[in-house]
DNA sequence: TTGCGTCTGTGCGCTGACGCACGCAACTGC
DNA sequence: GCAGTTGCGTGCGTCAGCGCACAGACGCAA
């Protein structure tokens, strides 16, 4: 059995804004239907758009010498993509390659960049949601340095369940292990090992995570400080 | 035959400043000499100052399952400590451990606070920073998931050989273990690599760098990938 | 039904780093 | 001049992850 959760039809860096803020950030946006695979970003490349995703979620890179590459971030409707605006930077560092298709709203760098100088709010908001960013970032080195595979595997798949706002969604082991910049072999065993404790289901690229308590002791912590750090800073008071 | 470049009085983020925000700047700071091994800054603790180093240089470390250690940020005259109170934000996720002892500019944050208030050059100069930081962060982890320890080791003898404003420099093996994450074990392997091959000499903690181009081919790219992100967003127009 | 592409499983040898533990040399303080 | 501390070198067994290679299983389309 399968809950699936409703869909999101907003993001929360934009809901968290002021009712009237919020408005007029959504009426420059325009609502993008994004594919599986579509690329948003290329390094050092210039920033034309910001995304704000709802259901689509969308994963950063970094290059490594030019042939490697691994996962730094996962942004879904938490988040934002184009966070180097907000710092008055027009480039990405980062490669963005959507991971699951689904919904984003859409904004020109222009529009973004005068809204930013027009609202003390917006800025706060997304300050913070930068601060938290760095965190991860920070939390990621960290991770890929000392955590085994099979701990960060059941993490990106946490944190892919969250963003997917469903306990069922696509990602063959030649993606994970791109993300998590190991071998596919890597994550078939360790894939294994987690489906073998019947914490997840799998089958040809669709994943079912079937026991939440039991993955979340299998990741490792960084799974729950990155979701602390965000609820100290970005906790929306309801 | 050691160079001894001329010790920095002043900070660079502070000297990119225009003149008259800049000495408004160091009129609210008091010159601070910092010792070795002095923790400025511990995780979720209250950020009550901020610091400017000149011939100082401390280590960000994040804490790994509150036992490991690993540093992210290597902080000499080229930055400052405090960056999340540019986001709004007066806590700090990481550790900040005095590596080399000097000189430092420190200001209270409430006053820090203040000036960013009412400095746009100010603003937009840290924000610059703080996209440089962002870009460091996410190669951190790219480094410590995919190069050598010798080369990773290169890099931070590097890193701190610039920061020091000196090819000599003390740091043991332990430290420089600390810092990347390794064992101790681990860094007299590749040290000793690095000193056969005639690129440093060390003794006893003190380290010299003889072949800086050599080091530098001994490095993986990070250390000049990190050079290539400072310099193309904080250059400074001479 | 056949064929082909995609997804997953397994096997083997290799290596970089780990944990542990001991030895030795240099410096410091009494 | 001796003891204790600090810094560095070495040796050994273990292990996670790597590269390479091949094989089975499923699914779609002709």
């Amino acid at each position: 059995m399968s809950i699936v959760r409703p869909r999101p039809r907003l993001n929360r860096l934009l809901q968290a804004l002021p009712r009237r803020q919020s408005q007029r950030m959504l009426r420059e946006c325009e609502a993008v239907e994004l594919k599986f695979g579509e690329i948003l970003y290329q390094p050092n490349v210039r920033i034309s758009d910001v995304y704000f995703p709802s259901d689509s979620f969308i994963s950063l890179m970094i290059p490594v010498d030019g042939t490697g590459n691994l996962e730094v971030a996962l942004v879904g409707n938490e988040g934002m993509l184009g966070s180097p605006l907000i710092l008055g930077v027009n480039v990405s560092p980062l490669r963005a390659v959507v991971q699951g298709r689904g919904l984003a709203w859409r904004m020109s760098a222009v529009a973004f960049s005068r809204q930013l100088g027009r609202s003390a709010a917006l800025r706060r908001g997304l300050h913070r949601y930068l601060q938290v960013r760095m965190c991860q970032l920070a939390r990621a080195a960290a991770c890929t340095r000392f955590h085994l595979v099979e701990q960060r595997l059941a993490r990106c798949l946490l944190m892919t369940q969250d963003r997917a706002h469903s306990d069922k969604f696509h990602a063959t082991h030649e993606v994970l292990a791109y993300m998590l910049g190991v071998r596919r072999v890597g994550v078939t065993k360790a894939a294994n090992v987690l489906q073998t404790r019947q914490l997840i289901h799998y089958h040809r690229g669709e994943i079912s995570i079937l026991d939440r308590v039991g993955m979340e002791a299998a990741a490792c912590g960084c799974y729950q400080a990155d979701r602390e750090t965000y609820g100290a800073l970005l906790a929306v008071p309801a």
